[in-house]
RNA sequence: GGGCGAGUAGCUCAAGCGUGGAGAGCGCUUGUCUUACAAACAAGAGGUUGCUGGUUCGAGUCCAGCCUCGCCCA
């Protein structure tokens, strides 16, 4: 064994070793309670980030854990085809080769996809194993093979026997770059600096003007009407009367509804029904026509007559230019808001009138709520279940169509005279009048829709599978908060929806890392850390601990000192167990024969206690800090010390060995690799670690404070080089760990200055009447037990 | 505009219910090749816990207000 620890070779080793003695695998006649983890399935649209890593560790951390006490564990891998986004990776990467997905055809762009689909699905995988996630491989699922689009076709039929599903002409977010109708929620908003417009619309009846303000005056050509708050008494006696509508002089209604803003601009608004969400549910509710004037390429249209094919900037200043010359403009000023960009290219959101298949949400979604108010499923932090509950409690019916060509086909179809079928599989003939002449529906479905099954798609429902009946629902699902109501939300309704359970019982809702810069990750910006500047120098065991170590909650900076500090916790395994092995291998077993090696057992079976209470709360940071400190301070610096002039005894050796066979195991779930390479290594080793079973609790009586005497002991000595009296245990303990270099040299006096000062703070708290009456007796105690230990160590500096 | 979170040592972060002396790792200074580990061990310096008030015997922690940063929703 080396001095220093290689992770290198070590951890390929066992990546391979347990895949291929099939310790990975899940199987659904097993017995025991299951436990059973969904890994979200990665996009195909690149390679794992850091963050990525973060979630495979805590989660392979939870599986490693469960698998070691006995349960039935299902670690689910598998890949994501991510519509909009791979659609947006791949136009991406055909720019650069002057071409563009349309230029493929369907065909050639199917073609295309594969490879891509080939080359960072292998990717994806072999990065999960040099992780060591402990995934059951052979059951890896990509959310468009065979099985996983039957099960996406009969969520459609269902839905739309159901009589969820329609089809309607309304407002939607259009990304007039992929040229596709988008979901709320693939809409971001940010701040951007634009000119709000007062442009005067004169009466009709030449009464004066009502001015309004607007940042986009390039829609002004589509307005039909104007509408101001019932209870604004500036306009009132204007509602009813009809205005004229600059540059197309078209005579439009003033309206009153409640939805205007009076404080904004001037209280009045412009109503465009075809280019404004609000404007759009204001006109169908007073029956206003739907004018468009901006196509779905984001340019005026023809209906924007002379100004057909400019840009709506261009469009805009044409309109202004006209208002001004009449004298109807009345000013421009600055105007800071925020403005809706596609999640993926990043285009400015056009709101169109497009028809579009939706999912009607309400009713799926009381269930859903349900199930978080009871507590069936709970959100870590539980702040999270406040943020679902308020989104879903007012979640908006689900643009599900998208007019691309990558994703599930929308099971519709259409005959010559306008009948629709709707099947799970193609049909020979219309539904309705039997004619042959069927056309698919164009479109397809948002990624989402199918990423919804994904806790039981996976395990081959629509059919029932054994899986299915043995591993559904599942117990944990990790995620960043991100796709909170993009995916876990739809995967608590679908569950419930289809099976008639949740999915799962804890979203654990963990970090979201942040470069060292305090900003966002982004691999397009190049602000990331790829996982494999961690990995190769580090190694998986010490990168996993890291990344545990910053799974605080909070959103942390990624920084290399956690991935540093489990690299030396490895390293420092491997030189405790060298030590143990170098003075001669003996079959485990604990028989404590002395104060230390009873404290120790009993440290780590403390340890394993709060260790447990830890990975129960989700609190990760926490219970790999406590391995830390077991491992250094109390296994390395006070054990170890305290035995090395005992391990020739062959009781000694033993107990040793059994102590780190303890302390490996709780070590397993996080430093899978080294730990099972000094396991391995260990005297009499019938099972792999990574199936050995989790320790148990135990008791190991002794009188501890004999311990504790030693360690202020050292304290003291180490600090000023006085020696205080010990005697027996705590004297040969004091004597192996520190090795005094002589009977003591320091300042006495110096030091009974220093208790002394600690003895009168503590009887000042003790004096103090209100302190005693009114703090927790347990803290009263405390303070009494303190400043007994201070008395003694008073008298033990002579 | 509404909501959530954060601000603690030079850096990255801790500090269950207010538990009574604010900790860890890294970095820095000093010492030490000691039966494994010098990539180690030991000791040390380093803090007005963003600001202002309040509650309390006691506040990093609770309350009110303010400042800065990040995120979500509209």
């Amino acid at each position: 064994m080396d001095p220093l620890y290689k992770p290198q070779g070590v951890e390929a080793r066992w990546q391979q070793t347990w895949e291929e003695e099939g310790l990975y695998e899940a199987d659904p006649d097993a017995p025991g309670e299951t436990f059973v983890v969904m890994h979200p399935p990665p996009n195909i649209s690149g390679s794992l980030t850091i963050g990525h890593c973060l979630q495979l560790s805590l989660e392979d951390t939870l599986v490693r854990w469960h698998r070691m006490r006995g349960f039935n564990t299902l670690f689910q891998p598998g890949y994501d085809h991510a519509g909009i986004s791979t659609w947006a990776a791949i136009g991406r990467t055909l720019a650069q080769e002057g071409r563009s997905q349309r230029d493929l055809g369907r065909e050639g762009f199917d073609t295309y996809v594969q490879e891509w689909l080939e080359r960072y699905g292998g990717t994806i995988m072999s990065q999960f194993r040099l992780l060591g996630a402990s995934l059951d491989y052979r059951r890896a699922r990509f959310t468009m093979d065979e099985g996983y689009y039957r099960a996406v076709m009969r969520w459609f039929v269902h839905l739309y026997e159901r009589g969820w599903i329609y089809r309607a002409n309304r407002i939607v977010n259009w990304c007039p770059r992929d040229l596709t109708a988008l979901s709320d929620l693939e809409v971001e908003h940010e701040d951007a600096d634009d000119t709000l417009s007062y442009v005067r619309y004169p009466l009709s009846d030449g009464s004066g003007h009502v001015t309004i303000a607007t940042v986009r005056p390039a829609t002004i050509l589509a307005d039909v009407a104007v509408a101001v708050h019932p209870d604004d008494q500036r306009y009132r006696r204007l509602v009813g009367k009809e205005v004229v509508v600059p540059f197309v002089e078209r005579r439009v209604p003033v309206i009153a509804d409640e939805r205007v803003e009076m404080e904004f601009g001037t209280g009045a608004l412009k109503i465009t029904p075809g280019h404004d969400p609000t404007d759009f549910e204001i006109g169908r509710d007073h029956g206003l026509p739907e004018l468009a004037v901006i196509g779905a390429d984001g340019v005026m249209n023809d209906a924007a007559g002379e100004l057909a094919g400019l840009s709506q900037q261009e469009a805009g200043r044409r309109v202004l230019d006209w208002a001004s010359e009449r004298g109807l403009l009345e000013k421009r000023e600055h105007y800071r808001h925020s403005v809706g960009h596609c999640v993926r290219c990043h285009s400015r959101v056009e709101p169109l009138i497009v028809p579009q298949w939706w999912v009607a949400m309400k009713e799926l979604a009381a269930p859903a709520v349900a199930a978080v108010k009871e507590g069936r499923v709970r959100f870590t932090p539980d702040r999270f279940a406040r943020v679902y509950l308020d989104w879903m409690e007012n979640v908006r019916d689900w643009c599900i169509s998208r007019q691309i060509w990558w994703g599930h086909r929308i099971p519709v179809w259409y005959c010559p005279d306008g009948h629709v079928t709707v099947a799970e599989t193609e049909p020979q003939a219309c539904a309705e009048c039997g004619s042959s002449e069927l056309r698919q529906d164009e479109d397809v479905l948002d990624t989402w829709f199918s990423s919804a099954l994904y806790p039981f798609a996976t395990l081959g429902w629509p059919d029932q599978t054994p899986e299915l009946a043995r591993f559904y629902p599942g117990n944990v699902l990790a995620t960043a908060r991100d796709i909170i109501f993009l995916w876990v939300a739809r995967m608590i309704f679908s569950g419930l929806e289809l099976i008639g359970a949740e999915p799962f019982h804890d979203a654990v809702i963990h970090s979201y890392l942040q470069n060292p810069e305090g900003k966002r990750m982004s691999r397009t910006l190049g602000t990331g850390i790829d996982p494999e500047e961690a990995l190769e120098p580090y190694g998986a065991d010490a990168t996993r601990y890291g990344l545990l170590k910053m799974t605080t909650g909070q959103d942390p900076r990624f920084s290399w000192g956690t991935i540093e500090e489990g690299r030396k916790l490895a390293n420092k395994l491997w030189n405790a167990s060298r030590l143990l092995l170098l003075a001669g291998g003996v079959e485990p077993d604990a028989r404590p024969s002395s104060i230390e090696e009873r404290w120790i057992l009993a440290r780590i079976d403390a340890t394993r206690a709060q260790f447990e209470a830890d990975l129960a709360a989700f609190d990760f940071a926490h219970a790999v800090q406590r391995l830390y400190h077991l491992t250094f301070d109390d296994f390395c610096d006070w054990y170890l010390e305290s035995i090395k002039p005992r391990l020739e005894e062959e009781d000694v050796r033993a107990t040793a060995f059994a102590a780190l066979e303890r302390l490996l195991k709780l070590l397993h779930p996080v430093m899978p690799h080294v730990t099972e390479e000094i396991w391995t290594n260990l005297p009499a080793r019938e099972t792999r670690l990574i199936v050995a079973p989790w320790p148990e609790p135990e008791t190991w009586e002794g009188e501890l404070e004999t311990m504790e005497s030693a360690q202020t002991a050292a304290r003291i000595y180490r600090r000023s080089g006085v020696r205080i009296k010990l005697t027996g245990d705590s004297a040969r303990i004091f004597e192996a760990v520190v090795r005094p270099g002589d009977d003591g040299h320091g300042d006495v006096e110096a030091e009974r200055a220093r208790v002394q000062k600690e003895i009168e703070r503590a009887e000042r708290m003790l004096a103090n009447e209100k302190f005693v009456a009114n703090a927790a007796p347990e803290a009263v105690d405390a303070e009494r037990e303190k400043l007994a230990q201070y008395l003694a160590e008073r008298d033990a500096l002579g």
